[in-house]
DNA sequence: AGATTCATATGACAATTGTAATATTTTCTT
DNA sequence: AAGAAAATATTACAATTGTCATATGAATCT
């Protein structure tokens, strides 16, 4: 199995190579330090597995993943962090990492690393735990930001979703109800939709 | 590791504990062919990991898995199963499964094992390209049952929740107008919810 | 100071929605 | 076939919603 390991802390990566080549059937091709790098060499020795950091400097480990998949759509790449922040956890998912585990259960990781050869997709524990969570909760404002909708229709627009009337946002606002109406009309045409309903739908199909 | 496989179909279970037992450190502790009999068999033997096969006859497998998480909160149980079916994946995490994989692949059992066995969670790759779809389009439908929701009613509320008018509704159903109305001011009274909004609301909250 | 923009508001209107009471039709039961 | 239960429809009404054109006041710019 030829792995390429990617972290910006030397001590890191280098113990990481001791412990993947202490098994037998483990090959690191190469280890780099850096986003540019990991895509630099992925193509030069296009590994089985990419064994990556998330955080490091300049570009980081998403940004570089979803650089290579676009070229290597077959691409297997295992993130390896310290933490199970949120919105890492859904960048990983939506550029279509096989896994996502925790630096501090050194352990997992050569089992996890064949599991993904093997054709599977691995979480850490943790990660799995946070996952519904992360589903249902956390909001993408991005996908909002790209349809002009502004800070504060985007504020009605979660009142809306959670299912209060013009009269009640308006309280809750302090605004009138006929100036609630208006965001809602100018948010729904800048989303393309008819009513609120519609606006609550698209809401949650744009959580993730 | 301590495993104990449970497959209604004993050329199956056979041939799992041969290519599992040719592995070193594997032990099949006992197999068995039903889901009560897992639960007894895990009573016994407490393994480390339950292997299982979901379509069972009688008790299946998420029903013999949930009972026993119930005792052992800590069960480790990763399904093994021939179809990525939309409501056993949900189930599945649901119980809190530590992973679900396709028995076609066969070789990916023993890296999937050995992954769960470290503490992480394991998705064939059918699986997890599944769940994004899964996650927001199954719906539990026994959250509706619970509240006296009948099979007319839950296909009005899927259609509101997909955005469409009375109507849209109606004509979709070959209903009138009036009818559509009527089955929703039922439900919201049931829900006890106020309009349809908050209706698709309460429908991707229960999703999963 | 004058012009411009922005946030908020108003009023009038039509369409949609939710409710309730009641009717009609269909299906099931025996 | 008669009666009960269900599914569907109708009507009328009130409330909410979405749209639009326009107004007001405050903040910003030059």
């Amino acid at each position: 199995m030829k792995i390429i390991i990617v972290d910006d802390d030397i001590l890191v990566s280098t113990s990481l190579k001791t412990i993947i080549e202490a098994n037998e059937g483990f090959e690191v091709l190469a280890v780099a330090n850096s986003g540019e790098d990991a895509i630099k060499l992925y193509h030069e020795h296009q590994p089985d597995i990419l064994l990556m950091d998330i955080r490091m400097e300049k570009m980081n480990g998403l940004q570089a993943a979803e650089e290579i998949v676009k070229t290597f759509s077959h691409a297997k790449v295992l993130f390896l962090t310290t933490f199970a922040d949120d919105e890492y956890i859904i960048k990983a998912l939506k550029i279509g990492a096989k896994g996502y585990i925790l630096k501090q259960h050194y352990n997992c990781i050569i089992p996890a690393l064949n599991a993904v050869y093997s054709g599977q997709v691995v979480f850490g524990e943790e990660i799995m735990n946070k996952l519904p969570s992360v589903m249902s909760n956390q909001v993408n404002k991005k996908n909002y930001q790209d349809f002009g909708i502004i800070d504060k229709e985007f504020q009605i627009i979660s009142f809306v979703s959670k299912g209060l009337s013009n009269k009640e946002i308006a309280k809750e606002l302090y605004l009138s109800e006929g100036t609630v109406r208006n965001y809602i009309s100018i948010i729904l045409e800048k989303l393309e939709l008819r009513d609120r309903t519609q606006l609550a739908i698209f809401y949650f199909n744009h959580l993730l």
